[in-house]
DNA sequence: CAGTGGTCTAGACCACGAT
DNA sequence: TCGTGGTCTAGACCACTGG
């Protein structure tokens, strides 16, 4: 207790409200006690119990809209098998991708947009291409139950990409690597980078996200067998709906 | 602006100051507006500047400390390799893996404990033991720069563990996986799944965390060729100070 | 429309860091 | 010691949800 000498500060009840929630006294979905509960549980005023609730809030603990109690929340993420996801098995016999993590269901890919631009420096270098080059950009969301929980945008070079399905919306079946197959250029080889940040307001915005859930940053670089680098694809994901799988041989 | 009727408000002001973050006005290091200053430029209350780098800092994007001023927060995270740490050439060697990551320098290794105890299901399961049958726990913590930056725990069957360098503080040239190859069970395959999300208040604490920053938690199991689960190490690590890196083949 | 979360103020006091 | 962040109150008003 830091500050105020007598009393209980509203660290000490966002405490005991976690021990509440991590004994399973307050089960995911359930109402926590209100600002006006704790006030008077505790002899504190109104801002006091709304910052207990929303330390809370901000590690991830609990959901509170305004006018709605606050909740405790609940956790439902998806598996994402990146060694499946990326055999050539399964783009090969144009099953898509997506496929693997949500295995039947209403998961929808929207807000496609196709565009072509020169590179930036970052794009560049990632693709081994002189700074300015032209790629086509490809950038979508996914939806799961309608909510969105990952933004990806690709970058290929728009020498290997111009007038092909890679610069249309709808790749066909297998997505884009299988077409990179059909031209000559079948990734071999991927490599992904993970990073973990807070998200910003955009982001936050994108992925509907609740206060204190932190975004996953991958960007996924794929390469030839030749080791030439045909795609960069940074994603965006919801923290609270991913759990990332990786298989790595000795 | 919700809430109050007339003037800016916090979240108002957090993005101002996001974004002459963002522009690179306010570098990283640089020292960001006081309370006093907020107070004084928008014309409102002490808890309402408050409020504005309070949001800030959860974001991650600054740090502060009583009594000295918030300032823009420096990033410098290591990237950690998954697969060139994991390939038997590295363990087979003698190296450290903690020396990929880290090339030179003065990473430390604090808080080994290695204890014997009854594995609990969730151990039990991955290590496919039945519950209670007897695991071998060590637990260590990685500084750098006298900051800590992951903690780690791994669990190995007693009957493959016990009596052996593996149940001991040090465990010699290679690792534990030096050590499991020495016994007949070399890993030959590695899965580690990977979870974000915000610290607990213990976690915050061993890994002396700055607010607004997330955890990853990697739990990796080790199998041999055979296909049995030899360990599973559990790896909580902080998320400024990393980037994960994985390489996958088609 | 009652209850809940969210915002705001003015004033106060405390803890700590730098000087 | 002074300035900074951190905590707290009492009272007020607003925005939204759910029954």
């Amino acid at each position: 207790m830091v500050g105020k000498q007598r009393g209980v500060g509203y660290e000490a009840i966002a405490d005991i409200l976690r021990s509440r929630i991590a004994s399973g006294e307050l089960p995911a979905g359930e109402k926590v006690p209100s600002e006006n509960d704790l006030m008077e549980a505790y002899g504190v005023g109104r801002e006091t119990a709304y910052k207990a609730l929303r330390l809370l809030r901000d590690d991830g603990l609990t959901v509170s809209r305004q006018g709605a109690p606050t909740r405790v929340r609940k956790f439902e993420p998806i598996r994402r098998y990146a060694n499946e996801r990326l055999s050539a098995e399964v783009w090969g016999n144009g099953t898509s991708m997506w496929d693997i993590d949500v295995r039947d269901e209403k998961a929808k890919v929207t807000d496609v947009e196709v565009t072509r631009l020169e590179s930036s420096s970052k794009v560049a270098a990632a693709l081994n291409l002189t700074r300015g080059e032209p790629v086509v950009r490809r950038s979508r969301r996914y939806l799961l139950d309608g909510k969105p929980i990952l933004r990806a945008i690709s970058y290929l070079p728009a020498k290997i990409a111009d007038g092909t399905p890679i610069a249309q919306p709808n790749t066909g079946p297998g997505g884009i690597y299988a077409r990179l197959a059909d031209l000559g250029h079948a990734p071999a080889m991927f490599r992904e980078e993970v990073r973990v940040r807070m998200p910003t307001k955009e982001e936050k915005a994108q992925l509907k996200l609740d206060r204190g859930t932190p975004v996953i940053i991958v960007v996924r670089t794929a390469s030839t067998a030749e080791g030439q680098a045909v795609e960069v694809n940074e994603m965006t994901m919801d923290s609270a709906s991913y759990i990332l799988d990786y298989a790595i041989n000795a």
